[in-house]
DNA sequence: GTAACTGCAAAAAATTTGCACACTG
DNA sequence: CAGTGTGCAAATTTTTTGCAGTTAC
């Protein structure tokens, strides 16, 4: 086992694996230690490239298994870029709405909800009942920004 | 070429083709045909077999290549599922929401926007300029309410 | 006419599955 | 030690590409 794993979202990860009976085993929290260096969102490629480099193997099936258990706990969330690519970072939970930069791919909080603020009067009016909804907002950070 | 195709989304996009020099496909428009007789969100390979019944013949690069345009174009939307699939759907234009029944895939116009509402203060004191954003909610329709 | 399009078949990319062995709790 | 999880390789699914022959304008 690698030490030097800690972070927030990897006792947390613990938590909600012990919770469901999930062995948190050490690739499960390889991704999660690729994932918390990298800062940003990743492909499934490159966070399989991280764990192999930090476990010297690892099976990219394994790395989509671990994924789509994350997902379902709500550490992780998949995102949508504008490119039609995909990729996943990590979400405060399973609710939570993210910004992400179109130059470098970071990943932001964005703490507000505005779905939240609205009423779903014309939802209804088209007999809709709204259940959840999925947000993301794209921009530029800081950092891209003053590069270019 | 096929009679019977007119919709609005047929003449918006034949417009919308020759303004950027593109062309009014056979293809293209049973494209239209087949999303506009649906009524709903579709995948690539209902599109497909969509149009085969529609021409007898179509190749299936062909309806990537035409969606890739009209998504472009604005026409279409491409949506994203909570189980991690996706379609496409008419959109009103680039910046329209839908609202997705997650029973029978149906979209619906969701005119508000929510997110031009709110100010982007959050956004900024973590230095991120917002420029696009991606909305989607998911929910039930009236059929579909009725049937459960 | 001629550029833009198409279908096809092959290639490439992305994801899933089955299974024998390994590890966590 | 029991059941969960892993790597691997093969199977599947999804998407892209090259090209010779069409078609819309």
């Amino acid at each position: 086992m690698i030490k030097d794993f800690e972070c927030v979202q990897e006792s947390y990860a613990r938590d909600l694996l012990r919770e469901k009976g999930l062995k948190s085993t050490t690739q499960r929290l390889a991704v999660i230690h690729v994932l918390h260096t990298s800062g940003k969102s990743l492909s499934v490629g490159e966070i399989h490239d991280g764990v192999k480099k930090l476990l010297g193997v690892a099976g990219l099936a394994t790395i989509y298994r671990t994924l789509d258990i994350f997902e379902d706990l709500g550490i992780v969330k998949r995102l949508h870029f504008p490119d039609g690519g995909h990729g996943y970072a990590f979400s405060r939970g399973r609710h939570f709405h993210h910004m992400v930069c179109v130059d470098c791919r970071g990943v932001f909080d964005f703490p507000e909800c505005p779905v939240e603020w609205l009423d779903y009067a014309s939802a209804e009016k088209q007999g809709f009942r709204v259940k959840d909804h999925f947000i993301q907002l794209f921009g530029q950070c800081d950092k891209c920004a003053e590069v270019a």
